[in-house]
DNA sequence: TTTTATTGTCTCAATATGAGACAATGATAC
DNA sequence: GTATCATTGTCTCATATTGAGACAATAAAA
């Protein structure tokens, strides 16, 4: 808790931070056959953003974000991509983050650090629908799920950091593991397919998907899932550990 | 020429710039059947590094990395494509930037900003070798031109920064124009060729590769080449415009 | 035992790709 | 002129890969 309040402490001046530099995740989970992101509402402003944070003075880039969704979602290990930099001058807007600010009682001066400009640096992460214990920030209300082919306007570019998340997403579905980090550890070839459907925006044949899933070779079979239903038990798989490697490149 | 001695003037005391924020390019180019990038040797120490350079304040992040490229290349319109950032804190040695400062005759303090810790969004740019006009920066006594496969060592990691250019060059192969920014407006199926092994370190097989190539619609076919040489010869190409649309994406 | 909603596998056609054959050049040598 | 040689452009054929559907095998309920 002392802890904590340091680390509040050090967001209201702004020391102990790298300047100029913030991190934006766009969080993906996968429930309800949709794909959905994480969005905190800041209090008293009806306004929607994406979760992020700031670099630590002594910690690596990569490591704050983790730090960042952790306290978000309460997972340590999770799956992160960058995905990329949003750096143009426009989307330095102090009077946005002043109305946040006052919302929530903060009276601060013209030259506080929060309203300087900032360079944001995107990933997106893939987390396990089921393993997330959401907490809102000091400055938010929320911190809840919603489908990404339903979201409520944000503030500044955080709609286009989406859309770019969106598209990195979709452009590494075939070269990541992708499915293995939204889903639970076993899953159904059905679960799957509609995880690739989610994210590709397009319904996937059935037999082809099967087919072209198990030639890879990276899924392993375990037992049937009796599901109560009146139809044949599909059975479970996982994937393979190692076998599209997970990214983990210098930083 | 004022202009320049100002310039020079916020990079001796940081002033005018974002903090903490560099950018560094990994510029090809292609020549003699080979890819090549631009390093830069500083003044008296034998160290090579990659082009970069600092956000002015007023600055859109792109927009920076394209004035430091038009200051080594001369080139205006310059085709860019993000392709990481480096922030791990291990990438700050200021014994390496103050070797180079040292040797540069500058003499600065210890919290000179230039020995602060940055976190560094890296590019690549695609180039006409021949469109190019190399200049040095005030650091440097050379700005040239080296083979992919025959770099010398690199400072900090700017080697891992080429080679993650590198490989997002091969991702991004098939679906940005990348032989259309390398080569002049027209050139030969042969020289295409060429680029795409270079770029993939592997040879390709001539006639499936003009095969997929005209497959694709995007060249248009000119007169044919008349080198001189006793054999037949060879078409000229040229991409058809907006046809694999030009990376423009907001920042 | 039938019925119904799946699921797993096969087949056949339609494309795409690998690998080579081969005729058609351009200049040069004779 | 004619023969030679190093390419280049286009085919052809075998070999994957993918699209689209057929069909038997369930699992539980009627």
């Amino acid at each position: 808790m002392a802890k904590k309040l340091r680390q509040d402490a050090s967001v209201v001046d702004g020391y102990g931070y790298l300047t100029n530099i913030a991190f934006d995740s766009v969080v993906f989970g996968f429930s309800g056959a949709s794909l959905k992101i994480l969005l905190m509402e800041y209090h008293n402003t009806g306004l929607f953003a994406l979760p992020g944070g700031f670099v630590k003075l002594n910690e690596d880039l990569n490591a704050a974000v983790k730090r960042g969704l952790k306290e978000r979602t309460g997972i340590d290990t999770i799956y992160l991509e960058q995905c990329y930099v949003f750096g143009d001058k426009a989307r330095h807007q102090p009077a946005v983050m002043n109305t946040i600010l006052k919302a929530n009682g903060w009276a601060v001066p013209k030259e506080h650090w929060l309203l300087d400009r900032f360079i944001s640096i995107a990933y997106y992460a893939l987390v396990n629908y089921n393993d997330v214990t959401l907490v809102p920030d000091a400055l938010s209300d929320s911190c809840t799920w919603y489908d990404i082919t339903k979201l409520p306007p944000l503030i500044l570019d955080h709609r286009l950091i989406v859309a770019k998340a969106q598209q990195t997403l979709q452009a590494n579905l075939d070269s990541k593991i992708v499915g293995g980090n939204l889903l639970p550890k076993q899953f159904t070839m059905k679960e799957l397919q509609q995880v690739y459907e989610a994210i590709l925006g397009e319904n996937i044949r059935r037999t082809t998907f099967q087919r072209k899933m198990l030639g890879l070779g990276i899924l392993k079979r375990h037992q049937k899932k009796y599901s109560g239903k009146a139809h044949k038990a599909p059975y479970m798989y996982s994937f393979k550990k190692n076998k599209t490697a997970f990214s983990k490149q210098g930083g």
